[in-house]
RNA sequence: GGAGGCGUAGCUCAGCUGGUCAGAGCGUUCGGUUCACAUCCGAAAGGUCGAGGGUUCGAACCCCCCCGUCUCCACCA
């Protein structure tokens, strides 16, 4: 039975996908193994949250991978594409949250234990989904490796490296103000605060000094705050108020004396000059409270609702407070004026609530002694950014960074290894509770109720997945990685801290390089979004065009770094792509013998096509190779996809199909070996990006081999290189091209055979002789005939002057001669135009003698070969007029 | 207030270290039932590479400035 027998005329990924995946994984190949034979190569794959659901991004991100680490398992190495989820603590909290209150439930009315088994139990039903979706886009990854960042041993990691930093003092507990958020009920550290435009106010109060000489105009956007306020502070070089520093106000509404004091904090020209100090919740006040020893006044609890401390606007909510505190300032005549302002708010990043700066006690890690060698070993080189300008991001963050908060009010997640003695307040941090307080004895000990920000655990992935605090065998193969993918939005949250982590733990940098992606935007470049509701479903991708159209449509025309947009025209393409590949084998398969003897091949019967298709090729493994080594991977498939549908499909099928279909053409079986080749090549050097429809032909191509993902990348071979047989088929090409044009110019149907001459001579002649069957049939020519040049044109012919040839095609009847005048008018324009080009370059001085001596030949080569078009068509010109005129 | 990206055919975008770089796909127009493929084949039209200046023998590519646009960081009450 022939293979072919297998292929209908349309490609059909369903069912094919998910049958060849599952082949993959039953024979191993995705599993990598400690191999000292060979080098390893190591992604670490961005960990999804357990609540997440496949998007474009992550389809893009894992495609980039899943080519890469293709790639690199072709070439022989030992790769290992680790994959795994992250607990993502505020986002799968939330989740729990909202699904307690369909049942009527808050947070508060369960125990912590109780919360965790719901936290676990939807882990256990949800946390696979994403899982499986990888799979379906066709990623390698070793599942059996798999990690979860809440595992036994990664949990075991992040103790170990909290316990390290704290000994080593780069972890400490502070009373702080930080970014809270009332809705999640939880510290934020400064990067989960997201900061949009908003419309507000000013609002302009008046407050009243204590000896009743008038009062003092503030500003503010947050007049509810005005509850915690202790003191109103002002430019000390503002020679208008430097008489009343020292002086002493009453806080309106509250009646509470605070002290007018100088700080350079103020901005001297800025509203009134005059700014209301509230330490407990303004980051700025905070500081100006630290400097003067202000009092910390906090005016709200958790959840953003007035305290204790708010006299009679305790229990509001703030925005209510907002609102009555402005009523009651206008009744009293202390509201001056409001203005409508626009000024930046504070937002979470998780819920988009409204910020609230809040002073507590929390958790942070001292940055500046991590960063610096993190700084240091990106400026070395030991990782490098792909694209290069994004270390510049990584650097301004790095160089400015602040303590990282790291405590989070929440319930899942890694709970802080401390310990309290509830009798002298001893702080203990430790892997296990200790038995009693190495201070005062006592086993009145409680642990720490908060728990790490998620992005802490995800901080050690790349270690922590192989082992790590083990000494494992994994660990010195794997680590340091080779590439992380990932977004340029994660690399705050990220991989920044991966690079400084990796450094701390194990002495050396994660990772090698980083490769940067953007966004998949929709089809009008906005981002995708559930509120706009413009997000893509990659699996409806998948499901109408299939996996390989998907990733295809992703990986091409884009580039490191850049968004893009997502075009159901180019997974279209993509699809049509796969098809035509599928067609080319199709085509193959039906011309090859039964079972061709390779053995009796002779290479010297190869034709002037053989040897180009195959110099053609071998330039494309090389320039594709070198493009996917510095992850160019688009431009890579694009080369990819013009080799095989230009030159291969287009021209190499169609020049060899007299030979194929010749059963007794003495280079048919030569013919065959190439077909072959390229086919076999070009599905190698696509595997990658198109994983399962290059499986499934190479399945149908090769019934005996195993499989194309453990094949090897195809080599580069200097030895394949032949311009003579380029500048023969570029010749036989470009007269067949001229032939179309004629052709078609003059409106000659395909049913209507020509005659069609050649004027050529010596080397020309002969390559247009031995392709005289080929272009016979690509020109629809009724005969070819090949005359020396005696300069005259046959009669009534239309003609094309390539170099080194003249094609006549007499058309008799069919002949419009204006058409063909105007034709080779046109055609002699451009060949002006060059001509004065390359001339213009020639009569430059400059650049005779500077520029390089084999560009300079060049030119002079072309000057040559245009000036010849030039007399030639000129002289066809002339002809044609004295035609028209005799 | 800092930093950066983008602005190339109607649309979406490639163009690495300056010298066939003016390209691709889609779209458009015209023509095709060629025995792999209409998810196809052939032919064509379409751009002074945002504007201006500079460096250079030579610039879409380097420098300056401007315009438009997007993003990140900082965050002035």
């Amino acid at each position: 039975m022939k293979s072919i027998d297998n292929m209908p005329k349309t490609y059909d990924p369903k069912g094919t996908e998910d049958r060849i995946y599952e082949n993959w994984m039953s024979k191993g190949y995705f599993h990598a193994k400690v191999n000292p034979d060979k080098k390893p190569f190591t992604i670490v794959i961005p960990p999804p949250n357990i609540t997440g659901q496949l998007h474009m991004g992550h389809a893009l991100d894992n495609t980039l991978q899943d080519v890469i680490i293709r790639f690199k398992r072709m070439q022989g190495y030992e790769t290992l594409w680790l994959p795994g989820t992250d607990h993502a603590s505020i986002a799968t909290e939330a989740k729990i949250v909202d699904k307690m209150a369909s049942e009527g439930l808050r947070k508060e009315d369960v125990t912590r234990e109780q919360f965790l088994e719901r936290a676990w139990a939807w882990r256990r039903e949800y946390g696979g989904r994403i899982v499986s979706q990888l799979k379906k886009l066709g990623s390698s990854c070793d599942w059996e490796r798999e990690r979860f960042t809440m595992d036994e041993g990664l949990s075991e990691a992040v103790t170990e490296v909290f316990l390290r930093l704290y000994e080593k003092g780069l972890i400490y507990k502070g009373e702080r103000i930080t970014n809270w958020c009332p809705r999640c009920n939880t510290s934020l550290s400064d990067i989960e605060v997201i900061y949009e435009e908003q419309e507000g106010h000013f609002w302009y109060i008046n407050y009243p000094f204590e000896d009743g000489t008038g009062s003092l105009m503030i500003a503010t956007t947050r007049p509810e705050t005005l509850l915690g306020d202790v003191a109103v502070a002002v430019n000390p070089e503002d020679e208008k108020y430097k008489p009343l520093v020292g002086k002493n106000l009453i806080l309106p509404l509250v009646g509470r004396k605070i002290p007018v004091i100088a700080d350079e904090y103020v901005e001297l020209g800025f509203g009134t000059g005059a700014v209301k100090i509230t330490p407990a919740h303004d980051p700025n006040d905070f500081n100006v409270g630290q400097r003067h020893g202000l009092e910390i006044i906090p005016i709200m609890d958790s959840k953003g609702f007035i305290n204790g401390n708010g006299g009679k606007y305790s229990g509001l909510d703030r925005f209510e407070a907002r609102k009555q505190i402005v009523k009651d300032l206008e009744a009293e005549g202390l509201l001056v004026k409001t203005e409508p302002h626009r000024h930046n708010v504070g937002t979470c990043q998780r819920c988009g609530t409204t910020v609230e700066p809040f002073v507590s006690s929390q958790w942070y890690v001292k940055m500046k002694p991590l960063a610096e060698p993190a700084i240091e070993a990106v400026r070395k080189g030991d990782t490098a950014f792909v694209p290069q300008r994004f270390e510049n991001i990584y650097f301004n963050w790095m160089e400015n960074i602040q303590d990282w908060c790291i405590s989070r009010q929440l319930w899942w997640g890694h709970r802080i290894p401390a310990y309290y003695c509830n009798k002298c307040g001893r702080i203990i941090v430790a892997k296990e509770a200790p038995e009693a307080c190495p201070d005062c004895g006592s086993d009145d000990i409680y642990q720490d109720p908060d728990t790490l920000d998620t992005w802490f655990s995800s901080a050690l992935w790349p270690f922590s997945t192989l082992g790590w605090p083990r000494r494992t065998p994994e660990l010195s193969y794997f680590y340091p990685t080779d590439v992380l993918v990932t977004g340029y939005d994660i690399i705050f949250f990220w991989v920044a801290r991966m690079i400084f982590s990796g450094i701390e733990q194990m002495g050396e940098v994660p990772f090698r390089k980083v490769l940067i992606h953007g966004l998949v935007r929709d089809e009008l470049g906005r981002k995708m979004s559930k509120s706009l509701g413009n997000g893509i479903d990659p699996l409806e991708i998948i499901k109408d065009y299939g996996t390989d159209a998907l990733r295809y449509s992703l990986i091409s025309g884009n580039s490191p770094g850049n968004d893009q947009r997502f075009l159901t025209s180019k997974v279209e393409f993509a699809r049509n792509f796969g098809n035509k590949l599928w067609n080319a084998t199709r085509f193959a398969l039906m011309n090859f013998d039964e079972n061709p003897d390779f053995s009796r091949l002779d290479k010297s019967k190869y034709t002037a096509e053989d040897r180009w298709i195959l110099s053609n090729l071998n330039y494309v493994i090389k320039e594709v190779t070198d493009n996917m080594e510095r992850y160019e991977l688009g431009v890579a498939l694009t080369k990819i996809t013009d080799f095989t549908w230009d030159l291969f499909c287009d021209w190499y099928i169609e020049l060899v199909k007299p030979r194929l279909f010749d059963t007794a053409n003495s280079t048919r079986l030569e013919c065959q070996y190439v077909l072959n080749q390229v086919l076999v090549t070009v599905l190698k050097l696509l595997h990658p990006f198109m994983p399962f429809i290059t499986e499934e032909i190479y399945g149908n191509l090769y019934k005996d081999c195993e499989s194309i993902m453990i094949s090897a990348w195809p080599a580069y071979d200097p030895e394949l290189n032949d311009p003579a047989a380029e500048k023969s088929l570029g010749t036989v090409i470009d007269a067949i091209k001229a032939i179309r044009n004629i052709r078609t110019e003059m409106n000659v149907p395909n049913s209507n055979r020509t005659e069609v001459i050649f004027a050529a001579e010596g080397e020309v002649a002969s390559v247009i002789g031995k392709s005289s069957g080929a272009i016979q049939r690509l020109g629809y020519a009724s005969s070819i005939t090949v005359t020396a040049d005696t300069g005259e044109a046959p009669k009534d012919s239309a003609s094309a002057i390539i170099p080194g040839v003249k094609i006549y095609i007499p058309l008799r009847q069919l002949i419009d001669i204006d058409k063909e005048l105007a034709r080779l008018t046109r055609e002699l324009d451009n060949i002006n135009g060059e001509l004065s080009r390359v001339r213009g370059k020639l009569s430059n001085e400059g650049f005779i003698s500077k520029a390089p001596e084999k560009l300079v030949l060049q030119e002079k080569e072309k000057e040559a070969k245009f000036e010849a078009l030039r007399l030639e068509t000129l002289k066809r010109i002339d002809d044609i007029k004295a035609l028209m005129n005799s």
